[in-house]
DNA sequence: TGCATAGTTCGACAATAATCGAACTATCAG
DNA sequence: CTGATAGTTCGATTATTGTCGAACTATGCA
């Protein structure tokens, strides 16, 4: 059950987080790993192959965004959200509102 | 005195401003206006040839975190930040944090 | 009109990143 | 060991970006 490689929060680099959240499919799985956590990678796949769902979360892992842990068979991904806010106070957050505001303003007009 | 197209707030992409910013030259040009505002291309320039800085500067412009107003024959550069607050409020700001904390924290240790 | 300044546009090239099929690895169930 | 499942790695292709020199545009000044 050999595990990756994840870099330590001191490690974290804002320009690779802003660039791993700039683009939109990794944005989404992002968000919906916001509301339910942890979570294997099959059901954020959507409709790309599985290559380059991979490619996406190698991205966000390097980054700093999401931990990886291999239970059994399944990759369980969830947000490094304690440590991005404690190096990044509000960041993810911001950008997560952000996020929910842009892509459809829920129940309120 | 011809001006620049610049996209209304409503149109700003999230993923577009991210990838903007994701750029470690670009983030310092915006971090360098954010002290001092409006400012021309030229001081912004660091060590790269202008045709350089007029494409960086394209890239922010058209993802509306700078406006540039024509004056005489200098580019006057600023934040829309009361916009980008407006659209997504919290965002710049956070980022500006994240970058001045993660670039050489200050006068502390 | 002629020249200097500030910055853009063009075009070519280099570097980075995204996409996807195919083959591969690791774990679990039988 | 066999088969199934979950996801990675490899390698090739394409698309997007960044970089920079050279030519160009617009303004201001003499």
């Amino acid at each position: 059950m050999k595990q990756y490689e994840h870099p330590p929060a001191e490690a974290f680099q804002l320009t690779a987080i802003l660039h791993a959240l700039s683009d939109p499919y990794r944005l989404s799985i992002v968000q919906k790993l916001s509301v339910l956590q942890p979570q294997p990678c099959a059901p954020l796949q959507g409709d790309r192959p599985k290559s380059s769902v991979s490619h996406h979360f190698s991205v966000l892992r390097k980054a700093g965004v999401v931990r990886t842990l291999v239970v059994g068979v399944t990759h369980m991904n969830s947000l490094r959200d304690a440590e991005l806010e404690a190096r990044f106070p509000g960041l993810l957050k911001t950008i997560l509102e952000a996020a929910a505001q842009s892509a459809g303003l829920p129940a309120q007009g």
